[in-house]
DNA sequence: GCCATAGTCTTCGTATACGATTTCGTACTC
DNA sequence: GAGTACGAAATCGTATACGAAGACTATGGC
């Protein structure tokens, strides 16, 4: 990585704290329910606890964390419920976004899409949930990352992030819908190639995601 | 103890910047493209910038306010393509939530809804665009605030303040679009009330609004 | 007269300090 | 022995203070 001299940007505290509380939640070093102390943090970064509080602060925003008042922040999750809500968020704001992103998405695109659906299909024999994961969402992103609309792109990176926070590699609980999910990529892929409309696109994409949270609810509750 | 109404916290300086500072953004004396500087705000509401600064990052988080680092933070808005993005979004997301929250509405709720659209219809003859403005956004709460998703709603929440904040009582530029508006919302009370199916009414409320913003493109761009 | 440069001034960024609130432990009473 | 009350420790909330970065302005050279 390139801290390049002098063309690198110090990037605040802040930035820096955000950046590392984050990223400790997202790969699971902070698990959901672990209590955040701010002068700890802060003592960690090597930085005052002001900068931590806003960093804390704007992981409240994006629903990474809880926080209350005169308490302190813990890491969000956990609550099934809570789950639900963000995957069924995701499937329409990721459905809409897909949609909207599918005619400004080239061959070249395509192409890469079906390498990393190769790979997830590959990934099915000895199957690791969090590769699996991984893949799925890379091969979202090339997908829905051309959307012109910045709001909704943002909204879908804060989906995704929360279910990362939620330490759901969802098909570690429901493996059986893996194979599933890879046709349907495939699916998608073609309705994208072919210029299919943005109803029809948003509607497939909108499904995939609810299928998989039915598929997780189903087995849930069995 | 109890917890009587009186005895309510004083709620703490952060919170108190933050409504303030979004009050006066929603309501106009801070209007789109205004600095504002940390100090001065603190020093309005007599408090310390600290809890100023935290305000101004929420309001960020929301997309009320710009902030560039080192530079300070402005009232967002103006910007046409902005606008185009939050109808856009809230299109999407204000018509999943009419639909989830359709099953739930009941007949009273029907009947207000209806009330406020017959006011709306009075306000046709001596056009008053605030006014129906402040009416249409009552329409529409009334129909998507039984939304079980609370993800969904507060984004709902979130549009409108932004739509509020870029100071588009859209009907003042297309008041046109006003009638056909009205007709719009009684066709949707229709799908409410005789059970259509979620699909519809979703398309329904999403085409609603933006036929509005295309009311409003056709307009600027004549 | 115009552009470049230096100096100042405003405003943000962060550290430190202290007061406020909550929680936990301990001792005392019934 | 159980429950309650008091006190200490921990943690958050906010004020103040100082350093740094950007922007304005004035002055000098071309």
């Amino acid at each position: 990585m390139a801290e390049t001299a002098a063309a690198a940007r110090p990037a605040s505290k802040s930035e820096q704290a955000y950046a590392a509380v984050k990223a400790r939640i997202v790969d699971g070093t902070y698990s959901p329910g672990y209590r955040l102390v701010l002068a700890k943090i802060a003592e960690d970064l090597g930085v005052s606890v002001v900068p931590v509080r806003e960093a804390i602060r704007r992981l409240e925003a994006e629903g990474l964390v809880t926080f209350e008042r005169n308490i302190g922040a813990t890491v969000a999750g956990i609550d099934p419920t809570e789950y639900l809500y963000t995957m069924q968020t995701l499937s329409i704001i990721e459905g809409a976004a897909t949609a909207l992103s599918a005619p400004l998405v080239g061959a070249a695109d395509i192409a890469r899409a079906r390498a990393v659906n190769a790979e997830m299909r590959n990934c099915l024999e000895h199957f690791d949930p969090v590769r699996f994961t991984a893949l799925n969402q890379d091969f979202h992103s090339i997908l829905f990352e051309h959307c012109p609309n910045p709001h909704i792109l943002d909204l879908v990176h804060r989906g995704w992030n929360r279910l990362a926070a939620l330490r759901s590699s969802t098909f570690r609980f429901v493996p059986g819908r893996a194979h599933q999910s890879v046709d349907e990529h495939e699916a998608l892929l073609g309705l994208i190639e072919t210029g299919a409309g943005a109803d029809a696109i948003e509607k497939a994409a909108r499904l995939h995601r609810s299928a998989t949270l039915d598929a997780y609810l189903a087995q849930s509750h069995s």
